[in-house]
DNA sequence: GCGACAG
DNA sequence: ATCTTGTCGC
């Protein structure tokens, strides 16, 4: 896929997060979703083992899920995982992956945040950057931001409050089980996204496409 | 200063 | 995220 290159990854934490407070003013998480058009989803994610990351994209059809393209990338992890910087973690193996990627996908799930991040501008933001196309932020754990107990059914969605700021949702895509933390990332908005998620999860805690790029994410090859 | 902290 | 077997439940 054609990406549009912003910026170098070999950054310092310090210098990272003054690039974040740059990038931050780009991002567009007001603009709703067409879900009426959508033909293709990509699941992102990256796995990491032995000082070395591998990342998945995974092209599903929609609303069928039937994977059309499945493309792999790996790399020596460049950064440490430090909470609030994970794209300069797994950007340079993600920015592989994606050159990689003939399909063009309509939207993609990322496995992390979106704007739900104390600068505004997680993973899913930040790519979505690189992309310019939708990125949907899928979390399954809280990075920042709180949010008031919300039902036990599938469906069910509490606002995500972060300094008097609402930055996305907890949902609920299975009965009883943790809640997902979505957010827009990119040319994305809150009711969309989690709309789109949730039409994403007919089974799982975890919206398909993302699932599927877990799976194939943690196949490395001997 | 203290606590919290995606993957 | 990763280290790791069996096991309780639908």
């Amino acid at each position: 896929m054609k990406l549009h290159h912003r910026h170098d990854w070999n950054l310092s934490p310090s210098e990272a997060v003054a690039l974040q407070q740059e990038l931050r003013s780009e991002v567009i998480s007001d603009r709703p979703i067409d879900l009426d058009r959508i033909e293709l989803v990509a699941g992102v994610d990256v796995s990491v083992k032995n000082e070395q990351s591998q990342a998945a994209i995974v092209v599903m059809t929609y609303p069928g899920f039937l994977p059309v393209e499945t493309v792999l990338a790996q790399r020596p992890t460049p950064f440490p995982y430090v909470p609030g910087l994970l794209s300069f973690r797994e950007g340079p193996v993600l920015e592989e992956a994606f050159e990689k990627l003939k399909t063009v996908p309509d939207v993609f799930l990322f496995d992390g945040m979106g704007i739900a991040h104390p600068r505004r501008i997680g993973i899913a933001s930040h790519m979505g950057l690189w992309l310019q196309r939708p990125t949907v932020g899928c979390g399954k754990t809280l990075l920042c931001g709180r949010y008031k107990d919300l039902a036990e059914e599938k469906g069910s969605a509490a606002p995500l409050i972060d300094r008097k700021e609402t930055i996305g949702v907890a949902l609920r895509t299975r009965t009883a089980k943790n809640p997902m933390f979505i957010s827009p990332g990119h040319l994305a908005d809150i009711p969309t996204a989690t709309e789109l998620v949730l039409r994403c999860s007919p089974k799982y805690r975890l919206p398909e496409p993302i699932r599927l790029a877990h799976n194939a994410a943690g196949q490395f090859s001997p």
